[in-house]
DNA sequence: ATTACTAGTAGACGAGTAA
DNA sequence: TTTACTCGTCTACTAGTAA
């Protein structure tokens, strides 16, 4: 991916074009880029050819507006700037304890995931997991810690099923050793499990809604 | 400034360069940047005459470091982003409550502040401030805040002292109306000053030392 | 007003090479 | 090995202009 185009992309998203289309002329868009209205005509067909955006090539005026892909080539960037500027050596994510719906014991109580865990974070998890749904302004930093490597615990098949891979990554609550776990081929989701050798409800005497930060290592 | 330069600063910042000398030969930047090893040079070179980076040049390895005008750079980019991926219509800081030193409540206090706080925000704040430290992870957002419009209110002499123009940012703790008051001229500071109609300590029981989420309008 | 073609040009790039 | 010069090529840009 070519830097020109990611500039691009980052302006006009700064125009608005991310959420919505935008009703931008070649020529605002060369003013935004600094380069003329021929070039900016010529960008907008090569970002076109790439699917990084789409048009509506209205009368008047063009309306243009960010594809998924695109936003993506975005993010990628802006998961740099994170890990050039924000990340220490953890990310701390801010949320409220859900009721799980004992899905997540269920795969943690599996002796093959079970036994990874211990070899590889050093405890015995306690069955079952504690449900942290992530402010919805911290679900970027979910893309920042899976951009990192985490701990690669592998899939098995037990009983004619199939347990998938997943990545476990060190965290802490409050100074108790955890872990965060997520599937390895995830999709979007604000709701993260936690496992840890004690039961942290209990523990720390937390109830459903409660507030709750979680220090995840890099 | 030029987007190429912006890209090499933020490969060198990724390679580490932005706390510390880091030896980079021209073909490893190269590499990084994705160019030959001539026209990373080149780039060192122009990157040096624009003071964006400072250079080591040893006998076998260049090391190079980003300058403090190279480091704002890279900000303003990830400022934007900001902009992009974070800001809906508010920031969340998350803090911790300390003792002022009586300055805020003296500044407060001031007729010339306290009208022009009654006309532009609502409310007439109750003498005194309260002081949050934000925490590390979170300073970085004042940055952001400070590049919106926000209040400005006014400065003024009186009894021979001047007062300064300050800004103010409309807020809420835990759904109460406050605002964050912050000097328009001001340098690099972790503790905010919170002024609202209420005396927030006893309102919402706080101590010093407790933790508390402020919630910045934009 | 728009968008976008063609043509001409400045400059960015890499190969070769010196120090 | 390094860094960085010169020089030829090629590409990314703008001006002019059509639709």
């Amino acid at each position: 991916m070519d830097e020109k185009y990611t500039f691009a992309l980052r302006k006009i998203a700064l125009l608005g074009g991310i959420d919505d289309y935008i009703a931008v002329s070649s020529r605002e868009l060369g003013d935004a880029l600094e380069m003329s209205q021929q070039s900016a005509s010529k960008r907008i067909l090569e970002l076109l050819e790439q699917g990084l955006i789409i048009r509506d090539l209205g009368a008047r005026k063009q309306r243009i507006k960010l594809t998924a892909s695109g936003v993506d080539e975005l993010k990628k960037e802006y998961n740099e700037y994170r890990r050039i500027f924000e990340l220490t050596d953890h990310i701390t994510l801010h949320g409220a304890i859900k009721d799980g719906m004992g899905e997540g014991q269920y795969y943690i109580d599996q002796e093959g995931y079970r036994n990874q865990f211990e070899a590889k974070l050093g405890f015995r998890p306690y069955p079952g997991t504690l449900n942290i749904q992530i402010d919805k302004e911290d679900v970027g930093k979910l893309d920042v810690i899976k951009s990192t490597s985490g701990i690669p615990i592998e899939g098995f098949t037990y009983g004619g099923r199939s347990f998938g891979d997943v990545i476990a990554y060190k965290s802490k609550i409050r100074n108790i050793e955890c872990a965060i776990v997520v599937p390895a081929r995830s999709h979007y989701v604000d709701i993260i499990e936690v496992i840890c050798h004690y039961h942290l409800r209990r523990t720390l005497s937390l109830n459903t809604d409660s507030r709750i930060d979680i220090k995840v290592s890099l």
